[in-house]
Parts: structure tokens; sequence; C-alpha cells
DNA sequence: CGCTTACTTGAGAGACTTCAAGAGTTGTGG
DNA sequence: CCACAACTCTTGAAGTCTCTCAAGTAAGCG
């Protein structure tokens, strides 16, 4: 099995100049996405370090002042807020290529903590460097945006699977999440680790770490995936789809719902 | 009773001038927060033109082609999804000074559909006009960044009670986030008019207008509120707060769930 | 090997929904 | 201005989904 390292550094030679961007195989899912070679060395120069984070480390806590955003280079995060009572919502699972602390910008303080789900590593952005950058490279400012917007989208759609779907459409929308996203980075769609605990799924789900338990169960029973421990298999894919849309039956011709698993993350 | 027309001009004098954001009560809520005259000005160039909208009507509907930011000049809005299965999700209430749309930037297309609560009003805004003017205005994109990010703590926020919240919490924290609005804006914090029907607060909180209705009920009967049809008073402050903050009882020293409130929107 | 942690499974309880009926309100046309 | 229709809201009773509580299994780690 390929190890975190070797997965971060696909499409990419190894060495100093795989901490760059041009050399990174996530650039088309990161803020580098539909920049040139020379805006791409800008971006380059303002990124700090890239940081190691361990497995059950935090990247940042809750109420932390805000000075950077974080590019996931490999690993997986979580983030997640806990109310008055103690209660936690995860509001994110983070995978490689994708963006953190976007929450922290409006108040200057991190809303979410953020903890690697395994050993993991970030690209440190400094956000008033990156503002200062933003005037010399529109394009950059214009994924920014993009970026953002499609963060708003991303929670938009777990209100929705929160607000109104059943447990099992809200596991199947989750699962096939996952698959949409991993196939984007090139992996295997059909067959890849859950790097959370079944507590995670369910604090992000809004169910208890007990009916997810009962939901891997079920689905596996259906025959719609195998699971070995955190080792998961999707089987049927179109009746989970189906599951997922709502629709009643698993029959031919239900409409995969794309739109929801790309912006769900 | 005062107009909505009325409360749109408070602060500023009728006439002409009035559409101009130096003008608008609103101002300091808004888009021009922190901007100088000259600044204003600029901004003031590209807003198109104020759009009235009737109660009923949709200012924007799911998927189509995105152009414009829009900034509440007075009235109600509700921002909505529906799924394949044709539950609707309500993404939020918006009232003056706030911005609609971002949610749009990312994929070029509205996510979701925007209908007015009331006759209201609204400030048009090209977007590829603004972009310009962030190249040259850096306050004004910086303030812009700020309200996207607080757009995301906003749906978190909804992530949290939507995940882990009882009804009754989830509604305490829903009057408490109006209640807060409305001060912000100058109206009272402790009556106000409800501008969205049953069905809009339950397919926001993700509950049924029947449990809304016996929540107002529940609510009348312990003295926390009164209502008469949609018109809503908050008598007991503290207690709905205790129950908001998922306190078991309203003592005295309950810490007020300030934060929440503010960035729910 | 024993301890801790992660997960599974069962049974009962509770919260909210669904279904149903009725009351109150608003709007419209004669 | 009234009568009727449409809509919104309220309330009750039954049902269902998920949670809570409880016990037990399996895996990981010293």
């Amino acid at each position: 099995m390929m190890t975190n390292i070797q997965l971060a550094a696909s499409g990419g030679t190894v060495g100093a100049a795989q901490s760059k961007c041009g050399m990174c195989g996530f650039k088309n899912l990161c803020l580098p996405q539909g920049l040139n070679e020379s805006e791409m060395g800008r971006l380059d120069k303002i990124i700090g370090r890239r940081r190691r984070v361990e497995r059950d480390e935090n990247l940042c806590r809750m109420e932390q002042p805000f000075h950077s955003l974080y590019a996931v280079r490999f690993g997986h995060f979580k983030t997640s807020r806990v109310n008055h009572s103690g209660q936690q919502q995860i509001t994110g699972f983070q995978m490689a290529g994708e963006l953190l602390g976007m929450d922290a910008i409006g108040s200057g303080q991190h809303a979410c903590g953020v903890v690697a789900l395994e050993d993991s590593e970030v690209c440190e952005i400094p956000f008033s460097r990156l503002q200062e950058l933003f005037a010399e490279v529109p394009t950059l400012l214009r994924h920014f945006h993009r970026i953002m917007s499609q963060e708003i989208m991303r929670e938009q759609n777990a209100m929705l699977f929160l607000g109104n779907m059943r447990a099992e459409q809200r596991f199947a929308t989750f699962l096939l999440n996952l698959s949409t996203r991993y196939a984007a980075r090139g992996y295997s769609p059909h067959s890849f680790q859950l790097r959370m605990s079944r507590e995670d799924i369910g604090d992000y789900l809004g169910l208890t770490i007990e009916s997810i338990s009962r939901l891997l169960s079920r689905f596996r029973a259906s025959g719609w995936i195998a699971v070995d421990k955190r080792e998961l298999t999707l089987l049927d894919h179109p009746s989970l789809e189906a599951l997922a849309t709502g629709m009643p039956a698993p029959a031919a011709g239900a409409r995969p719902a794309i739109m929801m698993q790309a912006a769900m993350a």
C-alpha cells in the first residue's frame, strides 16, 4: 500500500522541488489552480513552510487568533466546533488540495478547531501576504473567491442533509461524496479507507455512533458495501445513489446526485 | 406602524440622494462598511439599480446564471434549496444590510433560490464590476472577504443546531438570533414581526410546521414569549438564552450565546 | 496478558413526524 | 359589504425513527 508521503508526491519528483506548488500533484485542486508558471512562483514565495501535523494533533484550536490559511498537502483533517453544552459538531473532513481556515477571516479568530486524522502535512499560507498578492495576481483573487464560495455551498449542502434527510440518506450521501472526492484525486472511487472514526462520522451527520455502526451493518447486509474495520468498498453505486437522491427504488435511470457530492466536500 | 419604505430611509433624507450608500441607514452593516466618502462614491457608481421585489416574487431562482450580488435595502428574503426529492431546505433569512448571492460565485450559477417575504428592495451589485473595484479599493476587498467568511460561519452555526440541538433549543436559538439582528438595526430586540410563515421556520430549522406551531404554544404557555399571529414578543430573554445554550435551568449567571446569535444571521 | 479504545448489537424510551380534523384569517367576486 | 374559497395555523392521536442505556466483542498497545 502507498504511504501518505508517496501519495503527496504523486505526479512530481521527490526532493526540494517537491515543496513547490508547480510540482505538487494537487495544484489543480488547490489555490494555484489556473495560475501560470510565474504567478505560481510568486505564490510559492509567500507560502511560509510545509508543516507536519501528527495524528490527533491540533493544527489549530477554536478561538485561536487567525494568521494563516492552510492547504492540505497530504493526509486528512477534521474541522469541528463545540457548543456551550459541550456537544461537538464536525463541520467537515478535508483532504489533499483543500483549504482550511476560511471561517476565521471574518472574526480574526478560528471558529473551528482542526485536528489531523492521520499523520499529515499542510502548506501554511500567511493571509496578510496572500492579500498583498491578490493585488498583483488577479487570477489568484478570482480563484480565491471561487473557493470561498464553494465553501459556502459545501456548508449549505450539509444543511440540506442535516435538515431533511433520514439517516440512510445522509450516510449514502456521505459515502458517495468521499467517493467523488477520491476520484477527483486519482484514487479509486470504489475502494478507500475511512480515515475518521464512527464517532466522527456521527458527529458530522448529526447521528450517534451506534446509528453509524448499524448503518454500516445494514448497508453491508444489503450488499451495497463491504466493510472491514475502516476499509470500505462500494459494491452497488447505483443503489447508493438512489438512496442519496431519495429515490424509492435503486432502479435504472436514477439521476445521480453529482452536484451535491461535488460540493459537499 | 412604520412602513418598509420609512424604515429603509432611517437616518437619511428622502429623495434621489437616498439611493446612495452614504445616505443609507444600513451602510455600516453592509458592503460599504469602513469605506471613506470617496471610496463609497466609487461603489455607488457600480451599483446598477435599486430593484423592487414584491412579496413572494423570486429575486432569482436556483441554477440561474450568476451576474450580480444583491444587498437588501429593506424588506426580508428567504434563500432556499430544493433537493432531488423535492424537499426544501431554507438556508437563511436575510434582512436589511445583508448580502445575497455569494453561493453563486464559485459555480457561476445560483445554488439558492431567493424569494421576498414581503415587498422589498435590493441594490444590484454586478459582480464583474465589483471585481474591478477590488483592485482599486483594497479596503473594500478586505471587507468583502470578511463578509464571505461570516457567511461561512453563519452556515456552520446552522450545521451546529441542525446537527445536535433539540427542537426547543433550535427554536430558542432562532428567536434570539432574530432579536440580535433587529437590535443591530436599531429596532426592538424584544418585539418584532415574524416575516416568514411557520412552514418557512420549520424548513429552516429542520422541523415540521406542526412542531413549530407546538413550540410557539409551549413557549407561550411557559411565559417566555407572547405571540399574536406573526407578532412576537420575547418576555423572558434569560430563559430563552438558557434554553439556547443548552443549560438545564434558566438560572441566573447563564452565559449568553452572543457569538452564535451574532453570526447565525 | 491485561488494559484501553473502537466498534457492534439488542432492547426500551423518547422526540419528532405523520395523519387528521378543525379553527382562524385573508382575499375575492358578486 | 358579505359570502365563500383558499390558505395558514393549531391541536390531538398514533406511528416511526433515532437515541439512550447496556452489554459484549474485537483490536491495539503497553
